[in-house]
DNA sequence: CTTATGTCAGTGAAACTGATATTG
DNA sequence: CCAATATCAGTTACACTGACATAA
């Protein structure tokens, strides 16, 4: 007799799916307003720690494809979020910067997706949130150590 | 001077968005051998868990709407994997079960994926791991509160 | 009339692979 | 020749909204 391997009351697989599903619906919501899709918020987010990045660059830190980045990358420069040089002043790469106009969105974006985040948190305690940052920074390690 | 409201490195949300985008391409990865896709097993596990549930239903359990419910329903019915009455034994409703070639491919997929979740899990205790789930379903509760 | 369901159709965001050109 | 980059094109899996018919 086959006892079923997965349980849907305890999967922590199943728990974090929904979790980010509800996370996504709210980051959409919260972002609407602001004509910005989740991947762009990403994107202008990282640009805003990490300027000057390529487009390259900013594909690995955010673990998409840099064709992936690349259509991110175009909708946000067509609006003047981003400006990259015409053509490269080295190699390929062409370095990307936010706008003002892309800093000041990304600002009020920014306050709308802290908002989200810790209305997603209410329940839990500082040091709570914090641990389960850890863990499912653990859990991602793990899964992309197998991925090779 | 505005200081950022969100800190990548602190980032509930972007961990959470992480480790479920990892989880996914696990899964992709483990299911793929057995031409499942994630939403189908998904839907299939639901099933076992709950034999004869309609589509609406399944929908429901599932948090997708029952359009996207009868997309992944139709393909599993076409593989034989699943059975719906042609005509409803009562109302509209189409209850439904797995086959035998169903569950015994559910019974694959989920040793499957019960893997990619134990790797998932290798650095944390079990009670980490419990303590885990509990959080992120606080973490979908409290998102949804707010939905409406 | 209202509600729930199944179903058809179209749309959309976001990822992917493949291929090509250019530069160091 | 090789490696990294940018870019174009096509595809895919999966969700969505809208609309309609039907049954309780």
């Amino acid at each position: 007799m086959t006892q079923p391997a997965v349980h849907l009351e305890t999967s922590v697989g199943l728990a974090l799916k929904q979790a980010a599903a509800a996370l996504r619906t709210a980051m959409d919501a919260a972002l609407r307003p602001l004509d910005l899709g989740v991947s762009q918020y990403a994107c202008l987010e990282q640009l805003r720690h990490r300027p000057g990045l390529s487009a390259a660059e900013l594909a690995r830190a955010t673990f998409v494809t840099r064709q992936s980045m690349h259509a991110v990358l175009q909708g946000l420069q067509e609006r003047g979020l981003l400006t990259r040089p015409a053509t490269a002043p080295a190699g390929r790469a062409l370095p990307t910067e936010l706008t003002t106009a892309g800093a000041s969105l990304l600002d009020r974006a920014s306050r709308a997706v802290a908002e989200v985040e810790q209305r997603m948190l209410t329940a839990l305690s500082a040091p709570a949130a914090a641990r389960l940052q850890q863990d499912l920074l653990a859990c991602v390690a793990a899964l992309e150590a197998q991925a090779r």
